[in-house]
DNA sequence: GCCTTGTGATACTGACCGGTAACACCCATC
DNA sequence: GATGGGTGTTACCGGTCAGTATCACAAGGC
């Protein structure tokens, strides 16, 4: 019943190669299900193929796991390339337009939070290949943010970094308890405010 | 392997009854290895029992599930009432101690963030029965700072109430992918800039 | 004495898990 | 037209999952 959704998404377009199918259904069952339940083989039906080209392409559900995490911090970086692009020399506008989206995606009725950090919960095993990918990406972050900050003039861009970086953190898992009712706006609000109180 | 540790903590004492120990057992457990690593047996083994007692407590791991975040939820109000009596009629003083020790408990090497958070990322679904417990301890939690923002005369209350619990929710997260590292002392850095913020 | 209530122990069910073996097939390349 | 790599299909493995049935036992109240 779940997966019939799923493939309807993919399974129309069946120039795709089965690896990509692949992992675009496991990104989006993982993320909206949980990493832990859902299983291998309900992954290869939605995706239109079966286990066996699955573990074809990847070692274990461990390593289809990371990869599609990889694919997820991959697709972060990317966003961050566009908005350099769109605000080129202007450092704070390139955070501003980060949160701006950031606090747009909050409002959808699917989200349920970042991926990475959900896996982390998920997955508390250090050993864990995904933790890497986890890691590497939300502190590449983090430094992105303050250097960004920094070169903005602001005061203190390293706490001002913290500042944006929990709060986004903050709003994305309360999204998923209390829910996200104007919870963007409210975003875009305190983060203002802070970038404020950081320009004397 | 993992059950070993855990029988030691709760199982020397014979005296508490089952139904307790179970609660406490499946408490930590669930909260260090997330909740659908862990299966009924090896709570009721860690808890020095078995699965039959289990089962004429709780009527099904959903409802141990949800009985667990209860009590972690009565544990959180107790807190609360706690700063209450230390710090009557200084909401501000109230506020900070529940910063203070929100950020002493991030630099915990068992620290996994908050349980009832975690929980709701890995129980999507809506009609799980600890869902209701989440959402009503989260609204509760930041219904009770946002009260206490107000009594303690600070300007938009509502907005620094935000602030201060989307930071906390956001460090407890990010502890689990980044680190803690000297987190705890920058949450209260930043709680503190934003009361001041609000003082005018 | 009895009888009830709570507990322990063991075995079981049916379903699902991650992962593999074996074999048929399609299709592009040469 | 042969060859070979990628794919589909099916069946299977051992293990674990949540949940249940059955029976034995121990204590406490009457």
């Amino acid at each position: 019943m779940k997966s019939a959704s799923l493939a309807l998404s993919v399974g129309n377009n069946d120039r795709i190669p089965p690896r990509a199918r692949l992992l675009a259904v496991a990104s989006e069952l993982f993320y909206r299900h949980g990493i832990r339940a859902i299983g291998v083989e309900a992954i290869a039906e939605a995706a239109g193929t079966n286990k066996m080209t699955l573990y074809r392409h990847f070692a274990s559900k461990d390593e289809l796991v990371a990869e599609c995490l990889r694919q997820v911090a991959a697709q972060g970086d990317q966003r961050w390339k566009t908005y350099e692009s769109a605000h080129s020399g202007d450092p704070l506008a390139q955070v501003r337009a980060w949160l701006a989206e950031m606090a747009d995606h909050l409002g959808d009725s699917n989200h349920r939070g970042c991926a990475l950090a959900n896996a982390a919960v998920e997955l508390p095993d250090k050993t864990h290949p995904a933790r890497r990918v986890i890691e590497n990406y939300k502190l590449a972050q983090r430094n992105r943010l303050a250097e960004l900050c920094r070169s903005g003039g602001l005061n203190d861009p390293e706490m001002l970094a913290d500042e944006l970086y929990l709060l986004l953190e903050g709003a994305r898992v309360t999204a998923q308890s209390i829910g996200s009712d104007g919870l963007g706006a409210r975003l875009m609000r305190m983060g203002e405010a802070m970038i404020a109180a950081h320009r004397r």
